[in-house]
DNA sequence: CATGAATGAGAATTCATTCAT
DNA sequence: GATGAATGAATTCTCATTCAT
């Protein structure tokens, strides 16, 4: 947590910072983050960094938090608003609201996707359980639909939510990638419509009868 | 390319330092890979590292195409022993004699996942390619199930790669780590189940009617 | 040029690594010169040189523009203040400026002869550059010579600028090392008349009927 | 001095390891010369270069040697075969025979040249020696030429020695940096006149009266 | 609370020289 | 006498973190 001092700072100071660290953690795991490129760009001085923040560590997480909650902006909504929708709308809905998050912050969702691939063996516990919980969540919902019937009851819950929530975040971090590219260029409805054919082909599967 | 001088090493001394590079990249990526550490525990000089290899980068490389190698042992026989089983029994056996791999090989597997989720900046064109290269021949294969009428013709084909692709890779890599948590005990059976429940639930989708 | 951290540093401090630098440079060619010994003569950290400095050629440029500063508050007040001297007696005190300033200031003069006869293959456009210049320094002054009638009208003005120019520096460069042998007795004296024989020497000549 | 393994090498192999040393301190002072291009250049394995010479000095004095004693053949006639003329004329022809020297082996000449600037701090004691000798040669001559009348009887024979020397020692280097430019082209009486200007310079001096 | 200089461990890489075969 | 692998000290440069003002 960033020590008192940071809070105190003015709000346009605190959000330059916040900024500069995002904008480093967007470009960088969190192992390769620079201080001396965060304070340049926040144009603090070197020792200020260390008045607000125990290490690179402490900034890191704190932002990172920030961005949880940003995204939690998008996504809470759909999830208190429809509490009766078929599942499977709800996920469509979830993805489609990604997307938009991707789009509009796509520096926060590129942190956020850096996070999840995150050195694999550093801070391993903390990026762990940041993807259960994002699986079970992903589980439940099924679960949900289970017990509304709209999935069939032998279904491997947990194998479902895996493969639902890799499979989305190897698609966001295709279209981020994308996006950096074209910048500017309008291709929200194309990544909407991408991620609505991938849920589909997930429900409905490789080997379709009729559909 | 590792320098002559390497070549000409007593097999088991190139060994050794091969060993020690795998060791190194099976936890660290390349960006975070240490001359120290590799040539510490090959009990080599620090120079004689650089008498072998132009740098860090040349060595990674080499090895990389090593474990390419070691893979592809396992990965020809099923390719080129059953021409015309259907596909899905193609996937079935490919991702079996994946897990068979990384149960053998868990260094060499971890080296390879670990460079496929190589800094998405680094490289990226490297391992781009790499990637996409998997997920064309994920794709043919699948072109040959539409062909032989196994798969549903309105598939898209891109997307089914690409989930398969993702999917097998992230359960690659919690395989691989739960073997180096429960290291020794057998589960490879238990992965192998695994791996066939992942294949299933995505050839038949999460909504299924009779199955 | 220096980064501004250097600039801030307590005059006192400048100075010595400053003179850590002429030190050094004094009896290292650029290609020679070390960090270690600087940043140990001047008692700083070794990364702090890194703070003032881009690198070892950043420093080596940067004192060397003061030395040639410093040498030119020798020549500056002849130049000026006697616009119509006779040419042969501008050199004379230009010769004569030149010994006191290698004799007050004699590791700076060590550090511009060093400089003058750099690897002649490194960095060569700069030294012949500044060897070109003060040869075109002495070609121009001859000239005026020759226009006040003193200097005989066939004169080959560049080579006579080149001979002089070369001698002076060879002269200058046995006077340095001798001063550092007698370190402290008071030569200067007889090296400016040694100056004197040379300057009159090349003005009349090896053959020379009555002078 | 070699070992005796060196002498007992082939011919052939003798020379193709000398211009391998040449080659290098044609390019490079002995501070700077590196034991990996010679064995290199000579392609001798890097064991054998100390089979041959201690280390790297040995070997540079050693052909350094050769490169005296070749430049001597070209001298030698000139002071052998003209016990009596007029010593201005031998200073010419010494200088053209410096000049078809510097042509006809720009390497060793090259070598010779960088051995006389060599950091006047290493092996000062050496290079001294070789200038003060040159400089006595040329002191010599000069008497010869005062005991005949040809010069005039007040000339500080040193002074002048001094600047022959070093004027023709510019000269020199600064012919064979342009010969290296302008490969091929014949040059030579260019030079040739060039070095006549220079000693015409400084037998009749700046300031002429009649010539 | 701001500042920015100081620190020094640690990184990669080079290279003359030795030495076992 | 030839070979070339082994060695390790020495080099430059980086950077997170501390600390005095």
């Amino acid at each position: 947590m960033p020590r008192p001092t940071f809070f105190n700072l003015p709000q346009a100071k605190q959000q330059k910072v916040i900024e500069s660290i995002i904008s480093e953690f967007s470009q960088y795991p969190l192992s390769q983050g620079s201080v001396a490129r965060i304070v340049k760009k926040a144009d603090i001085a070197r020792g200020s960094f260390y008045q607000y923040f125990d290490d690179l560590e402490d900034a890191y997480y704190y932002v990172l938090g920030l961005v949880g909650e940003k995204k939690m902006t998008y996504l809470r909504p759909i999830l208190h608003a429809s509490p009766d929708l078929p599942v499977m709308d709800l996920f469509k809905r979830l993805f489609r609201a990604g997307v938009q998050f991707g789009a509009e912050h796509p520096q926060l969702a590129k942190m956020g996707a850096l996070f999840l691939q995150e050195e694999k063996r550093v801070r391993q516990e903390v990026v762990a359980e940041e993807e259960e919980g994002a699986i079970r969540f992903y589980h439940d919902l099924l679960m949900k639909g289970k017990q509304t019937g709209e999935i069939a009851s032998d279904l491997d819950l947990h194998m479902a939510a895996f493969v639902l929530f890799h499979s989305q975040m190897a698609l966001m971090e295709r279209a981020l990638k994308q996006m950096e590219w074209e910048e500017g260029s309008d291709v929200l409805q194309e990544f909407m419509t991408e991620f609505d054919h991938m849920l589909e082909l997930i429900l409905y599967g490789i080997i379709r009868r009729e559909s």
